[in-house]
RNA sequence: UCCCGGUUAGCUUAAUGGCAGAGCAAGCGGCUGUGGCCCGCUAGAUCGGAGUUCGAUUCCCCGACUGGGACCCA
């Protein structure tokens, strides 16, 4: 094998590529059904823009594709669809709400392991302009039906609040200390409460009140604060959405360290497998030179979504979208063929003829390899006739049917 | 950047310090008006580079990629 795809990426045969098809039809079409915009920025972006987020700063060249060209401008491979739409919105102006949906690749230059690679597709969406918390409830709601439409039942949306993290644990944890230990206790549900205790040992933190805080379960025992109250809000929004049920506040979950400002969200599939999160992030378009402006949304992975649902199974299996094989008897048939098949084109029915120059028997077998689940037979006596056998692959039964009755057959299939 | 495993044809795999063999998939034919079965034929491979050796796909070293993990996760 010569040539293989870079680090890090893949390829995507028909079969797979058609189920990630199936995935992106379904985001989009839930998206537009409540009320989102597309809208298609570069792919690449000035590095000034990548790197203007958080305090990681210079750093980010390290996780993302960073490059310069020929006149020496720096650039790179976006890494998420925030930052792209944070800049178009500080420099336009959109009616708000703004709502907008993208369904793209975004690039990092991470190190591939278990569901990671250097580019992956994301869905987003997100709402600019307005701070209520219910648009924060409708990219949920957006998410929840999406999962439900591909056929999951267990998944769970991880809810914190970066205000209620940074009231409580600013409480007992020194303040150069409290980004090591949100790092520390984003980790619990990997490594369980022994190993969040070790590693705040090893950062030189007392362990005891950190871990107590942990324990807590539910938001009616946390002390009121701001973030207390904005997920009580957000619980009770999500009730009349009826999404309540998926919701599950988790006070470890924190998601990055310089980019939310407010409620965050991680979607898991099942056991461990993160599909997607976000939150509201209502500083960051200011900081891209925006007016200030309050926004929040949420990102699918949907590689990772398509590699869960080809483990457990979760496609209908069908190997092509052709619904008929337009076969000639012979080669003198062809000319007929061709012309059926553009006719049944025009009819928008999916179709094929033999490419091949195969002989009758021989399309048969081509159409059969292909699960096409009919074939159209066309021969001088059929076009003679003006009627055509139309045969069912699967029962292996035929009908001699006009032109028009078989398009009237597939336009109500 | 680090740690552990892996890499033989499109896929799954066999074998060997001395001719690299198969199954599936593909193409063609048996079978130019009926597919799924069967038979034949064709094409197709030892990840790359150094080293040990008369000889390396096999042993050793380095690298790439890959599976997993650490770190990181914007």
């Amino acid at each position: 094998m010569k040539f293989q795809p870079p680090k890090g990426t893949r390829d995507l045969l028909p079969e797979d590529a058609s189920k990630l098809q199936k995935i992106m039809e379904i985001c989009r079409s839930v998206f537009t059904k409540y009320g989102f915009e597309p809208l298609i920025t570069p792919a690449f972006e000035s590095f000034e823009l990548l790197s203007a987020k958080g305090g990681l700063g210079e750093a980010v060249k390290d996780e993302i594709y960073y490059f310069k060209d020929k006149s020496d401008r720096e650039l790179g491979l976006r890494f998420d669809l925030t930052m792209p739409l944070a800049r178009v919105v500080s420099s336009t102006s959109l009616p708000k709400p703004f709502k907008r949906y993208v369904i793209d690749k975004v690039w990092r230059y991470d190190n591939p392991q278990s569901m990671r690679w250097r580019e992956f597709w994301q869905a987003d969406i997100d709402v600019v302009g307005s701070g209520s918390l219910l648009s924060d409830v409708e990219c949920l709601s957006a998410i929840c039906e999406i999962l439900d439409k591909l056929g999951f039942t267990d998944y769970k949306i991880r809810t914190n609040s970066r205000k209620l993290l940074q009231n409580e644990f600013e409480k007992i944890v020194a303040k150069e200390k409290i980004l090591d230990v949100f790092r520390i206790i984003d980790k619990l549900e990997k490594i369980g409460f022994d190993g969040v205790g070790d590693e705040l040992k090893n950062k030189g933190v007392d362990p005891t009140d950190v871990l107590n805080i942990l324990k807590i379960g539910s938001l009616d025992k946390i002390s009121d604060n701001d973030g207390k109250k904005e997920l009580g809000e957000l619980f009770s929004i999500a009730k009349k959405f009826g999404i309540e049920k998926r919701l599950k506040f988790d006070i470890s979950l924190v998601r990055g360290l310089e980019y939310y400002t407010s409620v965050v969200f991680e979607v898991s599939l099942g056991a461990n497998v993160s599909c997607g999160g976000g939150g509201r992030y209502d500083a960051l378009i200011e900081k891209v030179g925006g007016q200030s402006m309050p926004a929040t949304g949420i990102s699918l992975g949907l590689d990772r979504i398509l590699e869960v649902m080809k483990e457990n199974n979760m496609f209908k299996t069908e190997k092509t979208a052709t619904k008929v094989f337009v076969a000639n008897v012979d080669e003198n048939a062809l000319n007929d063929a061709i012309k059926i098949t553009k006719t049944l084109r025009e009819n928008d029915i999916n179709s094929q003829m033999d490419l091949m120059g195969r002989n009758f028997g021989k399309q048969l077998e081509y159409a059969n390899s292909l699960q096409i689940p009919y074939v159209l037979i066309v021969g001088p006596t059929e076009v003679k006739k003006k009627k055509f056998e139309l045969k069912d692959m699967k029962t292996g039964k035929q009908r001699e049917l006009s032109l028009n009755q078989i398009i009237s057959i597939f336009s109500k299939l």
